[in-house]
DNA sequence: GCTGTTGAGTTCGGTGCCGCACATAACGGA
DNA sequence: TCCGTTATGTGCGGCACCGAACTCAACAGC
């Protein structure tokens, strides 16, 4: 944390080969993101992709009512703008940081020219892209069918894979806004966890105490993302390893 | 319906270039889906990308406990297998076909020769991507703070937009399957839109009747997927427009 | 025409979350 | 030290949806 932030923080950049990370490295610049900056808004034309270190960034959905849910959540396993490479140049949601801290960032016509190489750095990109894609699926799955004491703790899970520490700086306001239920829910929720000496909080800081009863807490969906996760993006990665099916299907005939 | 399928009825085939189409044809094997066919199960890895003509197909996830939620609806404006050049070669999900008819679909191993060349296919096909995404997002927050009304209406639209008829056969459990809810749910709203006369159905037969209706009722959830939709993957196209922002922005400094 | 099956409609108690209106508690600046 | 602000706790009526157990209606096969 008290670190100077380096760009392998970042587990898509540190799995790059040396030639990539130093064609990339004149480009990518750090910049420091508060809790609650908007990284973009929705509809805006990005202008860069991020690559958080130490900073978790959310993407949000914002109804027309002012109502909102989170869709993913995006941590140094990943990167902020995806749409940049996918095409679209903006999405219908918003990207706001739930833990501040710093993160890379690379132009949006740079990343072009690295994507055009057709190297390393677009297979990375498009696996992490899957992982997005598990998380989101995830989350449409979990908000249909599990209870909001559940999805506190896949939440909590996510939240902290992608921090140092095991303390989050988050009230329960947000996490509100995050889940997109009533504050009331989420202190109750967390009452819960608390009692059950889960977790100790005291005015937006909460920290995890007993993480292994969490994850029996949690529900599927958590174990799921995560598997994804690990499977397509060990870290630390040799590069990019292939898949065990890429050996396999390789034999195949055409 | 009764024409005999060709490839150009897909939207993503049809804004390939002549060159692109022809390099493909030989290898497009045409496929009839029947309902309820499963294309790929969660966890296998796929063969094979499939490009619907006038079948509908969900990606479904199914928990532990049997329990299931739709994640995304693909029909003819779209492909079945992002995975495959994703880089994950299989998904956590399951894709069922939920109106019969028939698809186009390319072995995973030419696939990837045409994603080599880093082509137009590639680029659509990351166009298409994003929609998906967009589709995908939308449902996590349909499901978090819609009424099982309005999701039926959005559920139906969805899948309207995918046939060309205005009937679609498919029985309120197997909506309920989708939507993830309980039959019975389904059977009210749906009784409540038949009362409405903006629907009309008997055993396993709806008909719309009102579509502008159907709109009205429906939640943003709809309108925001099928905007970013047009926007992204325009039919018919004239291969593949540059967006407007990529004019503008191409003029940024670097 | 009879019968088994499948799709749809109905009822009823239960529950998880909402919306609202508060009460309390910690902290931070003047 | 006081006071406004911010974070958290609580209580209550309401509603959407659930789970289960049915009935009813249409159709398909014999």
């Amino acid at each position: 944390m008290s670190d100077i932030p380096v760009p392998q923080q970042n587990h898509l950049l540190a799995a790059l080969s040396w030639e990539a990370q130093s064609r990339l490295a004149p480009y990518l610049e750090l910049v420091s993101l508060g809790l609650g900056d908007v990284v973009y808004e929705s509809g805006d034309a990005m202008r860069h992709v991020y690559f958080p270190t130490d900073s978790i960034v959310s993407l949000l959905y914002v109804m027309a009512d002012g109502g909102s849910a989170e869709i993913s959540v995006v941590g140094n396993e990943g990167l902020v703008g995806v749409a940049l490479y996918l095409g679209g140049e903006s999405t219908p949601s918003r990207a706001v940081v739930q833990s501040a801290g710093s993160a890379y960032r690379l132009p949006r016509l740079r990343l072009k020219d690295e994507f055009n190489r057709h190297g390393e750095l677009l297979l990375l990109m498009l696996r992490y892209t899957q992982c997005l894609i598990t998380q989101m699926a995830q989350t449409a799955v979990c908000n249909r069918h599990h209870t909001l004491d559940q999805q506190l703790c896949r939440w909590l899970l996510l939240s902290l894979d992608r921090l140092s520490s095991n303390t989050l700086t988050m009230t329960q306001e947000l996490i509100a806004n995050m889940l997109g239920v009533r504050r009331e829910g989420v202190t109750e929720a967390a009452g819960k966890l608390q009692k059950l000496g889960v977790i100790q909080y005291s005015r937006g800081r909460i920290t995890v105490i007993d993480r292994p009863k969490l994850e029996t807490l949690s529900c599927e969906c958590y174990a799921v993302v995560k598997a994804e996760t690990d499977r397509l993006l060990p870290y630390p990665a040799s590069t990019l390893a292939p898949l065990p099916e890429d050996a396999k299907l390789a034999e195949l005939p055409p």
